[in-house]
DNA sequence: CCGAATCCAGCGGGATACTG
DNA sequence: CAGTATCCCGCTGGATTCGG
């Protein structure tokens, strides 16, 4: 893995490439950034247990979250590989949503992270109350 | 851990609780909550790598990030305990940053997410490119 | 049932200037 | 050097309404 630093240290001296390069693309932001928004975690995390969800069964599911966001957040994972959508074309509208296989690996990774979350908790909260 | 929609699931069905009980406090969510803003994880990538970073080293580390946002993101990492905070009362003044024995748990994890998220942009940028 | 389309308030966060 | 202090713009995302 590539850190910050040591790719801005390799990037060569264009000058004036088009508008500063601070464009410098880099993988780990750009996951990040689409992935760290209100409510795709939350919404992976819920597909992660289930294997297959409803729209209204994950809107169940992630409390608080309105429909608007939860298709755009849905159509966001879709479009960056995370979730497959299957729309059933009959009325009443049916759509299901299931994590691929690129989504499950995803899960496990942030499986842990929030495991570990959820077992410091009280120790970050705690880190909050003082001062 | 606790999914929400098991936490749901428990919620006793107290009709008009104010206002709709979505304030059930949930610590996967807090968390995350608290870790997921623009700049976060990728100081807590950096000092992951750094043992120890001043606040101008660390401003060169994460291009793009304003004052303003450093000195923020710092307060807040220190809020919660991911970050140790030093200051050297002296002139001109000097400030060092590292990670807590917490942070480097939490850098430990994010290491993983990050390193996966590097192996498979390539997947997940392709996903977006199609439709 | 699963959206799309508006409208709009809040605040995240960038630019700039000032301070000890 | 390492911050504060303002100003202000844009986007996130909540509420509501309409449609197939």
């Amino acid at each position: 893995m590539e850190t910050i630093a040591a790719r801005a240290a390799t990037q060569p001296k264009k000058k004036s490439e088009k508008k500063s390069a601070a464009a410098a693309y880099c993988p780990v932001r750009d996951v990040l950034h689409h992935l760290s928004d209100k409510w795709s975690m939350l919404v992976i995390r819920e597909l992660g247990t289930q294997p297959v969800l409803r729209f209204n069964e994950l809107k169940g599911a992630v409390p608080g979250i309105s429909q608007k966001m939860l298709t755009t957040t849905m159509r966001k994972l879709e479009q960056n590989g995370m979730v497959r959508r299957t729309v059933f074309p009959q009325i009443p509208p049916r759509v299901e949503y299931a994590l691929t296989p690129l989504g499950h690996e995803f899960h496990g990774h942030l499986t842990k992270l929030m495991q570990w979350a959820c077992n410091n908790s009280a120790q970050i909260v705690g880190s909050r109350a003082r001062k």
